[in-house]
RNA sequence: GCCCCGAUAGUGUAGCGGCCUAUCAUACAGGCCUGUCGAGCCUGUGACACGGGUUCAAAUCCCGUUCGGGGCGCCA
């Protein structure tokens, strides 16, 4: 039957001017329109035939009928997921459930889905993460993943918006690097000519010699890299982040500017975006600020009084994260960790055991860690030595700091953690189109 | 790096020593059907990850390999 269809080719493909799915409505009844996009279902009775045909802005009901089509008897083979353009009337007093369907002229079969298909877009039965992945292309048709990645372009667009208001530049800086950025062992090798070279782990260093630089305020919007063998649903090896640096603020603006950047995007793609989430069964809620705040004294202190038996030092585990997530809910800061925990570029407070510093939790999982960072050279090497780390490695950064280094702050916020926990998705990998993980490298 | 768990048609599953010539759903193929909308009805195709072992007998038990899932550590 593939064969039979695939002798019609299709190199002839008429340009009519395209109307969106979800324009129909604004459109009269019994006008003439053309729609493209991909047969999500067909159901036939002989000599009529029902065809859902879908392009990313919904789905739309296509009858056929036999007496008043050309080709009904190619269009009636037509598989699954092939690709269509339809040029019909628009029935707007269809007694479909829709209450809206195109009543076909003429149809021209672009593109033809072999069967079965790996992965049913629209079936009933589910499939494993690990399936949907292998065959991402057809996941991705599913109306509630593609949202997902529309709800992130919107939210990501809302963060920009922000930033340059603020007066933000964004720039981009090298993934490509010589040297560690945190000292971790974590990075990826790769071979740079003669030389060694690594995958960048974080702009952090070179958003602090922009500051040195004098431009002032800057944000990135790229890829980090980690070669850490994590197996976890909020781990990636290779994620989105998006990195802020201001000169002249510390922890608290860097706290301040955080805060509204994710209010203002969620809250502008929510007014845009609240019925299609709905729909498609995502919730998300309008923020206020400021968000709640709470230091790592005073939560482990809360921790130990639920039962936990933790000392100043110990790291928050996910246990940790799930009490605390309960007591707050959504958004809120964590500040003052102690040095111990800390990279060596962080700011020390007046108690020099404990720096100034924050993560935000939206829920119980870490969506961003900031500071203010030290902008006096002679502290910096200090902390080189204090973090047992080799400041020769580090010559490029440190140069920055000896000819004129304003007090700065800033924050990396992982933009995948951050869709995944507003949409309510159980596992990174879903807000992240083709993921990176321990084992996937591939598609 | 450590610890658990899993692998059966395209997809998702049942079966856990002999009732397996392997269940069910969905998908797929063929047929009937001019208003379906989870379309319906009939017919059909299709699977025990790989290698070794135990046993009269292995999808089922054991060992190894490969692939995958989850938790921890760590982090965004």
């Amino acid at each position: 039957m593939i064969k039979k269809l695939k002798n019609l080719i299709i190199d002839k493909y008429t340009i009519r001017m395209r109307t969106y799915i979800s324009d129909l409505k604004e459109l009269d009844d019994g006008a003439q329109v053309t729609i493209k996009g991909w047969v999500q279902e067909t159901r036939k009775i002989k000599n009529l035939m029902f065809i859902i045909l879908r392009d990313n802005t919904g789905t739309i009901q296509v009858t056929a009928k036999k007496d008043k089509m050309n080709n009904y008897d190619q269009l009636y083979d037509i598989t699954r997921e092939s690709v269509i353009s339809i040029y019909g009337t628009l029935n707007k007093k269809s007694i479909s459930k829709a209450g809206m369907e195109i009543l076909g002229i003429e149809i021209e079969i672009l593109s033809i889905a072999e069967t079965p298909l790996p992965l049913g877009v629209i079936d009933r039965v589910s499939a494993d993460l690990d399936t949907r992945l292998n065959n991402r292309f057809l996941d991705l048709r599913k109306p509630e993943n593609l949202l997902i990645f529309q709800f992130e372009s919107q939210l990501l667009f809302g963060i920009r918006e922000f930033m340059n208001r603020e007066n933000f530049i964004e720039v981009h800086t090298p993934k490509i690097v010589a040297a560690a950025t945190e000292g971790g062992a974590d990075l990826f090798k790769v071979e740079y000519f003669e030389k060694n070279a690594y995958l960048n782990q974080s702009p952090q260093l070179y958003k602090e010699i922009l500051i040195s630089s004098g431009f002032d305020k800057v944000f990135e919007v790229g890829p980090a890299f980690r070669a850490e063998k994590e197996n976890t649903v909020r781990h990636l090896n290779e994620f989105t982040s998006i990195d802020m640096e201001a000169a002249f603020i510390d922890d608290k603006k860097a706290m301040e500017y955080l805060e509204e950047a994710i209010s203002y995007a969620v809250n502008r793609t929510v007014d845009l975006m609240q019925s299609r989430l709905e729909k498609n069964g995502y919730n998300v809620k309008k923020l206020e600020t400021p968000f709640p705040r709470i230091t790592y004294e005073k939560a482990m202190e809360y921790l130990n009084k639920k039962g936990l038996k933790l000392n100043f030092g110990d790291d928050f585990s996910p246990e940790a994260n799930k009490i605390l997530a309960e007591k707050f809910l959504g958004f809120y800061f964590i500040t003052g960790w102690p040095a111990d925990m800390r990279p060596f570029y962080t700011h020390p407070d007046t108690n020099p055991s404990i720096t100034k510093s924050f993560d935000l939790q939206l829920n119980d999982i870490e969506v961003t860690s900031g500071a203010q960072r030290i902008h006096n050279y002679k502290m910096l090497e200090d902390n080189f030595i204090k973090k047992g780390l080799n400041k020769n490695n580090f010559e490029f950064y440190e140069k920055a700091f000896k000819y004129g280094m304003p007090p700065h702050a800033g924050w990396g916020l992982g933009l995948d953690r951050l869709v995944m926990n507003l949409l309510g998705l159980n596992n990174v990998r879903e807000s992240t189109l083709f993921p990176r993980d321990r084992t996937r490298l591939s598609p």
